[in-house]
DNA sequence: AGCACGCCGACT
DNA sequence: GTCGGCGTGCTC
């Protein structure tokens, strides 16, 4: 053995949560040069020394010889996959989101890349053994192309000699004109057969080789170059106090807060081309992918195949294809959703969170990160600079904008050619006085006439799926629920069935009460609906209607919306999907059918997420020369959310708005956590939150005997009180009295560190720091 | 999570 | 005696 000793301390990959510690391992001295932090190793592990793979989260030299350590088998690659940068920010989501280091990350190594352990085991004269063979199923994906070689100089000469190889000739021909081609299209080309490429291959007059080829999602979409346009004043002052702020130390990020069309994309577009001119690199966050094409054509358009877009939908090898461009500094600009947060860059120098109010920016799979949390984390440890844009900031940014945490910039007009809708309120408690008992008011009626009058284009939005919601008796009040998540069952007209839209269970339609056996009413409203009760309206308007059931298959979101924007349609009713990113200038009208909906979810953001909705839905309206209607239907006209939206005073909102979340200690004054017990037995989970509350409220009595009470909140049945067949019970704890770091060291106590001596194995608990869904 | 060890009860 | 049930504890 040589004289330097130097242990590798691991994360193995698999494995229980009473695994995620450090396993440490000896470095063979083959190794001792190349091994790196960040890298993928194999290393021996338990008793039967299973081969498992692991991350090397540290490195370090021994004094004396340590005892019973093994040695690391192999290196898995040359190059770490993980800066160390990259694993500060592992370090750190463990510590803030109390997730397990595997958890962290797999966030930043694709899962195709894990290894698959194929593990055969056979019997041989009675004897079991087991035969290991670990191979990595996507490599990427490989094509062979063809091309002309040098020895191709004279084609006069070359007509002569080939005059009785026509089909050869044919090939050189293409080869000559398109200089290469992959061998599947050459052939195909010719009207030719393998073999005829092969002899020219043998003659040495084409090349044929292997090139890796990115499965490229976006190939089938053109780049169409999108120069920069002119910045307006406002845009220009704006800039100069981004830049400002950038140049400072220490950074602050910067919050630009912009109405819908103020022209935001080209305040990040800007910022972009500065970070590229310094060589690094940049992520951008988009809400939903799939719901921003125009903006993914933007960035296109302006940087070409510099651009790598990740997208919700990319199989598994795409997304390793797209990770290992990025790792290998092939782009240099990555558009993505939340995911995208943990792209491998290494010379990152600039993050932005468009939307950065929206609810998709917070992941609710273990780890439950936020990627605007994580992208603050990201940013210090990578000396990145991050900027935040939103319509409607969330409360908790503009509180920290105000409280000189983030850098304010605000962009007040819309550029040129594109002005606030009228918005106007229509109180629906007055149409049902005057006998209207459908869900057009007669304004809204109205309004829609005009615009087929004038040829011009409506949105109708609606916060509900499917024909009808609920199924209710109405002689016992009996609502049919589904046996296995106890949320109601909805009814599904095209197939006259009953389905659970959490877990999928369906059942027949049943026409008695099973409570008191009198006839059910099948009632409530979506949007499939909507457009029935408008086709009956207006019989010669052509209707699209957008929400998931008509959206499922891949692609057909954009294929409908293309539709609408060539006009093929008047009107289109849709769902949440449809207020993001649509820029359609002949949509004068937007409908608002049930403005106040949302404000009756149980979530202390209701009222926010209502002002957001209603702003952005709005903000589709009027974005061409003709400026636009919005008509918002409402039972609540007086709701502070509902009139202070109609009016688009986001300030006036904000101060309503953060006294609130003072008065009832919610973010940003507070933190929360939410720890949900999930298990079969009902009586289990239920001990088993009332075991966890009382450790919790006996270790506080300890520390701060007042604190208590106002710190952990009694166990409560989940508002989903069964989902997929597990019963689930809530409990919700509030910094304030105590600090958040106190509450995670209990939850660690309690929780992670004693599993199974408080709460039993059977019981599942999930963290979710500060959530979004209280369901 | 796996896997071994170990401590009891019911069988050839 | 010994085979096998599963509870407990360890894995660098």
């Amino acid at each position: 053995m040589g004289s330097r000793i130097k242990i590798a301390s691991v994360i193995l990959d698999h494995y229980h949560e009473k695994m995620d510690r450090f396993f440490d391992y000896l470095v063979p001295e083959a190794y001792l040069e190349s091994i790196k932090p960040g890298m993928r190793v194999l290393v021996p592990f338990g008793k039967g020394n299973k081969t498992l793979e692991a991350y090397v989260m540290k490195l370090w030299d021994a004094q004396d010889t340590p005892e019973n350590l093994k040695f690391v088998h192999s290196l898995i690659e040359l190059k770490p996959v993980m800066s160390s940068q990259h694993l500060k920010l592992i370090h750190w989501m463990k510590k803030h989101y109390l997730c397990r280091y595997v958890e962290g990350i797999r966030c930043f190594v694709p899962s195709g890349l894990v290894l698959k352990s194929n593990r055969k085991v056979y019997y041989e004269n009675g004897v079991r053994m087991v035969r290991e063979k670990t191979s990595s199923k996507n490599t990427p994906k490989k094509v062979l192309y063809a091309s002309l070689t040098k020895d191709v100089t004279s084609w006069q000469e070359l007509k002569v000699t080939m005059r009785r190889a026509p089909a050869q000739l044919k090939v050189l021909e293409l080869l000559r004109e398109r200089k290469t081609l992959p061998l599947a299209e050459l052939i195909q080309l010719a009207e030719t057969g393998r073999q005829t490429v092969k002899s020219l291959e043998a003659k040495k007059l084409v090349l044929i080789e292997e090139k890796t080829v990115s499965r490229n999602p976006f190939k089938d979409r053109p780049i169409i170059p999108y120069p920069a346009p002119v910045l307006t004043d406002d845009q220009i002052r704006v800039w100069r106090g981004i830049k400002g702020s950038l140049s400072q130390h220490p950074q602050k990020p910067v919050l630009l807060h912009g109405i819908t069309g103020s022209g935001k994309t080209e305040i990040y577009l800007h910022l972009i081309e500065e970070n590229l001119k310094q060589n690094k690199d940049s992520i951008v966050m988009v809400p939903e992918i799939s719901l921003t094409p125009q903006m993914v054509d933007r960035f296109r358009g302006r940087f070409g195949e510099t651009v790598a877009v990740l997208h919700s939908h990319l199989s598994q090898g795409e997304r390793l294809d797209e990770w290992r461009k990025i790792k290998d500094g092939k782009v240099k600009i990555v558009i993505g959703p939340r995911s995208a947060i943990f792209a491998p860059f290494q010379n990152l120098g600039m993050i932005i969170i468009d939307e950065v109010h929206e609810s998709s920016y917070k992941s609710e799979q273990s780890p439950r990160y936020h990627a605007l949390d994580v992208a603050r984390a990201r940013s210090v440890f990578e000396r990145a600079n991050l900027m935040l844009g939103s319509a409607t900031p969330s409360v908790e940014a503009y509180y920290k904008s105000l409280q000189h945490e983030f850098h304010l910039e605000t962009l007040e007009k819309r550029i040129p050619g594109a002005r606030l809708p009228d918005i106007e309120t229509v109180d629906m408690r007055q149409e049902l006085k005057s006998g209207n008992v459908t869900l057009f008011s007669r304004t809204l009626l109205q309004r829609i006439q005009e615009r087929l009058d004038r040829g011009e284009q409506a949105i109708l939005f609606l916060n509900r799926r499917g024909y009808s919601t609920l199924v209710n008796c109405f002689q016992c009040g009996n609502t049919i629920k589904c046996d296995h998540c106890d949320i109601p069952m909805k009814w599904h007209r095209r197939d006259n069935r009953l389905k659970c839209h959490f877990c999928g269970w369906e059942q027949q339609t049943m026409t008695q009460c099973p409570e008191c056996q009198q006839e059910l009413v099948y009632k409530g409203f979506g949007t499939q609906k909507i457009e029935e009760t408008l086709k009956e309206y207006f019989p010669e308007a052509g209707i699209m209607r957008m929400d998931m059931d008509t959206t499922r298959q891949k692609g057909s979101h954009e294929k409908l919306l293309q539709q609408f924007g060539k006009g093929k349609y008047d009107i289109l009713i849709g769902t949440q999907m449809i207020t993001k990113g649509l820029d359609f200038p002949n949509v004068t009208l937007v409908g608002v059918l049930m403005a106040d909906a949302s404000l009756g979810l149980p979530d202390f953001r209701a009222a926010e997420k209502t002002f957001q909705l209603i702003t952005q839905v709005a903000g589709r309206a009027g974005r061409g020369d003709v400026s636009g209607n919005v008509i918002l239907q409402t039972y609540q006209p007086d709701h502070y959310a509902i009139s202070l939206a109609a009016q688009q005073q986001y300030l006036a909102f904000y101060q309503e708005e953060i006294q609130l979340r003072k008065t009832y200690r919610y973010p940003p004054f507070n933190d929360m956590i939410l720890i949900t017990f999930s298990g079969q037995e009902e009586e289990k989970v239920k001990s088993n939150a009332q075991v966890c509350y009382d450790s919790f409220i006996y270790l506080l009595e300890q520390q701060e005997p007042e604190s208590s009470e106002n710190t952990v909140m009694p166990p409560v049945v989940a508002p989903l009180a069964r989902a997929e067949g597990k019963y689930r019970y809530h409990l919700l704890m509030k910094s304030g009295y105590v600090s958040v770091s106190l509450l995670k060291k209990m939850i660690k106590y309690v929780l992670i560190e004693n599993k199974g001596k408080f709460i039993d194995t059977s019981v599942t608990t999930v963290i979710d720091m500060n959530p979004y869904i209280l369901l």
